[in-house]
DNA sequence: GTGAAAGCGCTAACAA
DNA sequence: TTGTTAGCGCTTTCAC
């Protein structure tokens, strides 16, 4: 293997070809200017010398970094992954760069983000609010600083800042609906914490779907979790001890869902026959059960690509309009075995 | 709300105080020579200036980033997503930013990460090969340039790149082994692409297992995939078809095991009575599946974290030893209920 | 203990 | 069509 390569710079090129930076930098750039003789003798030389641009020195002059700073709760939510797929490719078509931050759903750590950010000079800042967050004076920081700032999902309308959402009432309803048309009369619901608008949302969905197709709704059928595997278990067992059981449980997500289902196998219960299930968020494992799990898909990818070419747009206007943008995606139902009657 | 925060420099708190730049400079790193009065005045000033360090400047001028760039085949795999977070922790805790790119398995992809990072000069590169790439000249020009790289699961010794990896061997080898204790006797395997170092490695472990339980390898119990769901059940049902059906099937990681047990299900084989099954991964479904997947754990989050480690240590040496280090983790073996006879 | 000055690599007025 | 020059914000050597 030969020596270290000793980082080529504009200079270099300019100097093999006798000529001045500033063509070298303007040929490299396709400046309409230069000479097409003189555009092709750099841009051999720069891969002569195996040039590769020094992209801080151009963000340094440039005041632009070609960077999109992510802060999301916790890589390790599918969810959120999938989201920042979305996000990268967007900006990749762009040629921007995406930094992530992962705040672990802390207050703190999402400050830190911030500040990092702000110092990394990202051209705009893409975040998802932990649910630790109430303070959000870092995030009107950013505004303050005429950065792009957008949310996306667990977002915050009293900021002034766009957003992405997804309309959990719909996909609430819609779950709640397709129970409905399986047949199911007893439809109970396992809910999230009702402080997270998210779940409240979800639970509000549910009740209307209800009203609308004349099934009364029945407190007893309606009970609290705290959204994980093992309170979906909890939750299901005390629906199944109760006297009148239910015939379906529309689940406030995929994880309840999950756990509901572990408690129903073990009561012996016959899942969609005796009780159909339907979850919420549509996570990757949901596919691979027996049966395979209902869901509704809140369509992440698309969130991302939707929250990146809300920025891309925000370059050509204002970061800030006076009426910030709110795009609420529609979610789409998955109809898989669990609550498939017929 | 008040205007737009017009961007402090050094220079404004400079002027502010009838210093220089270089001694505020100075005193926000906290240099020695100047005087407590000094930094405690400059200090207060950039808070109520409201002062960022521009970072990228700062980058230009020292001729490094603070950034790690992270290549991955995907985020969507939960195995990589959480070594980046280990990646992460290490690197938050040393001032460092991760830039991410994810390759999606395509090698113009993995190339294309690799300018954008040189062009982004990060300080370090860690990143784990994808699938398809067989030519490693991009990798080299990273080594050419002296910019540490460091490999992680998927490595490769022939460069003289120091790495971080998992002893697939023994996780194979133990994987068998568990089989066979299981009074297993035919035990098919489903490898991935041989030219993959660590795909190669887990068949050796397999073939060794057998051997030193006296059992014969068979090449008609021997499919090779390309490691994904969809393979997985075709390799599956190749071996259901064939006249000797195993009893047992080791699978190269876990999305190859779930097609597999999608295929026995099928064809209405119960498992494990029937066939027994383990994968290799641990991926975040298995242990929701029916019957649960048994599989060997990688300790992700300790691999990116020994590999950020790995870079930071190299920072007080030479970033290319004349011996690269290759650190080698043991993998720990998760028996569930898709393995399990007794 | 602090200032003056130079420069990291690139780009963009302005000049020629 | 290309050169000259200045400067992005920061750090650091050399002075004093």
């Amino acid at each position: 293997m030969s020596d270290t390569i000793s980082k080529a710079t504009i200079q270099d090129i300019a100097r093999e070809l006798n000529i001045t930076a500033a063509t070298v930098s303007r040929a490299l750039n396709n400046h309409p200017a230069i000479k097409e003789a003189t555009k092709k003798a750099v841009k051999e030389t720069a891969v002569r010398l195996n040039y590769r641009p020094n992209k801080i020195a151009s963000s340094l002059r440039l005041g632009k970094s070609n960077i999109i700073g992510v802060i999301i709760p916790s890589a390790e939510i599918n969810f959120f992954g999938s989201v920042v797929h979305g996000i990268e490719k967007v900006a990749n078509e762009n040629n921007y760069n995406v930094l992530i931050y992962q705040s672990n759903e802390l207050y703190e750590y999402e400050k830190k983000g911030v500040h990092t950010f702000l110092q990394s000079q990202v051209d705009a800042v893409l975040a998802s609010i932990s649910k630790e967050t109430i303070n959000l004076e870092h995030y009107a920081e950013i505004k303050k600083r005429g950065i792009p700032l957008i949310f996306f999902d667990r977002a915050n309308d009293n900021l002034g800042v766009s957003s992405v959402v997804v309309d959990d009432y719909a996909g609430a309803f819609e779950a709640t609906k397709h129970l409905v048309q399986q047949g199911c009369k007893r439809i109970a619901h396992i809910g999230g914490q009702q402080h997270v608008g998210i779940f409240n949302q979800r639970l509000k969905g549910y009740i209307d779907a209800l009203n609308v197709h004349n099934i009364t709704v029945d407190d007893d059928l309606i009970v609290y979790g705290k959204v994980s595997i093992e309170s979906g278990r909890e939750c299901m067992q005390k629906l199944l001890s109760s006297p009148k059981k239910p015939d379906a449980v529309f689940a406030v997500e995929d994880f309840t869902a999950l756990g509901a289902m572990q408690a129903m196998k073990d009561a012996g219960i016959k899942i969609p026959a005796d009780i159909a299930i339907i979850g919420f968020c549509n996570e990757a494992f949901g596919e691979y059960l027996t049966p395979s799990l209902s869901t509704v898909n809140q369509k992440t990818v698309i969130m991302g690509e939707t929250a990146a070419r809300l920025f891309f747009d925000s370059l050509r206007g204002d970061a800030y309009p006076a009426h910030p943008r709110k795009l609420i995606l529609q979610p789409e139902l998955i109809c898989r075995e669990s609550s498939r009657k017929y």
